[in-house]
DNA sequence: CTGAAAGCGCTTACAG
DNA sequence: CTGAAAGCGCTTACAG
């Protein structure tokens, strides 16, 4: 049924290994002899075995990509956008997805473990706390890069965004339009994009001295539906902020759906700051100000760290990429509050 | 370094097989042997090699996606909602991108054969015409089911929306709320959602007697941009359209971006109907009358088909599936006009 | 320039 | 209940 290099051989009365060789031009074949392998192998749509082939030599040009979701702008573009450089790079992807679950996540490393991929990116997943299935790659010495979302490891290469210093950036421009009254809704405290991005919220508010208070600082989760859910806790106290920097932009999303049911205008009664710059920030309405993260050039940057150390796995260093993201001024904020 | 069976073998005195068959819960082996060769392989960290497993068994329980691109919401609805369907039966898959280019689909395919997945699910590029690349894949009897983008062909299953009966309904829609002059803007006419979208655009149009203008129907492309370029062209002339029905919403995105730059205003000066119901067209001002898929049933319905022929090799028949696909009224359309 | 041998890590009959 | 043998389709030294 499927047709191997033995049929070749059978057909050519060549052995096995011949044609082999000839299939990959290896110099110690006569010319002629390639080209009948070749042209045997066309005739009879032969297709090689990858699986085989990976067996023996236990290297499989294949990456597994690690990511929370697919169906979401920021994601799908960096799936995109690494699959694109990889494949430049002449590699395959095996994509693997969480669904922000941790315990998906071990087994989707696993897997690919068991498949052996030549290297690992992953943006983890929302509930990761530890690294042991980490430490696991580690000591398969299986090259990994985190990408966005990342683990403190020394022995893993990250890229990702300056997120702290970026949300500081954030608030700093709030506080500087005249924002007084400053909420932060949050992605969890345990992944780094949380921890960091709330962490700058902060620093902010300190360095200008302004008050915080807890109950403006919900760590509420990722998407647009926590956004809504918080929004309105926010404004069912007493006070009612007149800013919120959201950790990203799907929070922001929740916030715009709250506001309107609500009758709260953005951005004369509240001021919205994002995270992430996906596409629909620009579609809501009004436009929506957000920290751009320069997805491209970090999925480049992941793509070539993680290669190199496939490569060169004993000249490479594991390294920490943080890329700046910078604000794009829409006009979920007042340009000149009044 | 790595720890295969052998290890196992060793370290408990054992036969390679005796572990093989302990791993899988065989009812050959003893209780006490399995469990002392579980706890062994846990403690050695183990991982079963699904390569050397592939070979041997021949089936990979992996299954290949191929679609355009990834960074659009339908794809990446499509393509989470198959990985989560897939997961669901205990298939892996490896994912490919065409970038809507033939070429790149065909090598996409051959990928898939070398790594010899168990089935196929495509959503053609653009450019597919011809099938000869589905030709091969069918003399290896390698189950594939075709997804959204569709090739005619007996010997292949497929799953689609009504593409030409939706596009008569939302033309029908649009003529029925008194709009006279119609224009369509089309994807390209080789590939099955372009043809059929445009030719239930014309059905409408011959079935309530309107005149068919060649000049109101542009087969440009299927992105946002095409919709920006074409609507300009359309305007161009001397009598303008006042209804545009688009072969995706992305193409009506472009519409948008048109007639705000032209100042013409929707739905006042021009309606639009979309197609696909993506999540950018509630967020466009006005919200985007649109043609409903949907994708999770029509997902769910290939993985269905593919499953049952992967598994029941000899029963299964090839089905052509066809989901309804249903106007979602929103306000690029007046609901009554004049 | 061509080929025989051994092996990658697993599994599937088949013996015992 | 345990194991010896053969094989999946390829590749990598090593001979000749």
């Amino acid at each position: 049924m499927t047709i191997t290099q033995k049929d070749i051989a059978k057909r050519l009365n060549l052995a096995r290994v011949t044609v082999t060789k000839a299939l990959k031009d290896h110099p110690d074949i006569a010319p002629e002899t390639k080209e009948k392998v070749k042209d045997m192998a066309s005739e009879l749509g032969y297709v090689p075995n990858f699986i085989a082939r990976n067996l023996s030599t236990r290297r499989t040009r294949t990456i597994g990509v690690v990511v929370p979701k697919i169906n979401h702008s920021f994601f799908s573009t960096a799936v995109e956008s690494l699959y694109k450089f990889l494949l430049a790079h002449g590699y395959g992807v095996i994509l693997e997805v969480s669904f922000e679950d941790k315990e998906n996540e071990i087994k989707n490393i696993q897997t690919l473990l068991s498949m052996r991929v030549d290297g690992i990116i992953v943006d983890v997943s929302q509930d990761t706390k530890d690294d042991e299935i980490y430490e696991m790659v580690r000591s398969r010495n299986v090259p990994l890069v985190f990408f966005d979302r990342v683990i403190e490891n020394p022995h893993f290469s990250y890229v990702r965004v300056n997120d702290r210093e970026a949300a500081f950036q954030a608030v700093e421009y709030a506080i500087k339009q005249g924002y007084k009254r400053l909420a932060h809704l949050g992605g969890y405290s345990n992944i780094s994009i949380g921890k960091e991005r709330c962490a700058g919220f902060v620093d902010a508010l300190k360095n200008y001295g302004m008050p915080i208070k807890k109950e403006w600082i919900i760590e509420g989760g990722l998407v647009r539906e926590h956004g809504y859910r918080d929004t309105r806790v926010l404004f069912q106290g007493e006070e009612k902020p007149d800013f919120i920097f959201t950790v990203n932009d799907s929070v922001a999303q929740g916030v715009y759906d709250a506001a309107k049911e609500m009758g709260v205008i953005i951005p004369e009664d509240l001021a919205v700051i994002g995270f992430g710059d996906i596409e629909v920030g620009e579609l809501l309405v009004p436009p929506l100000t957000t920290m751009h993260m320069p997805i491209e050039k970090m999925t480049q940057k992941a793509v070539e760290l993680l290669i190199e150390e496939i490569e060169n796995p004993d000249k490479a260093k594991k390294q920490k990429m943080v890329f700046q993201s910078e604000i794009k001024i829409r006009e979920s904020t007042l340009p000149e509050k009044r």
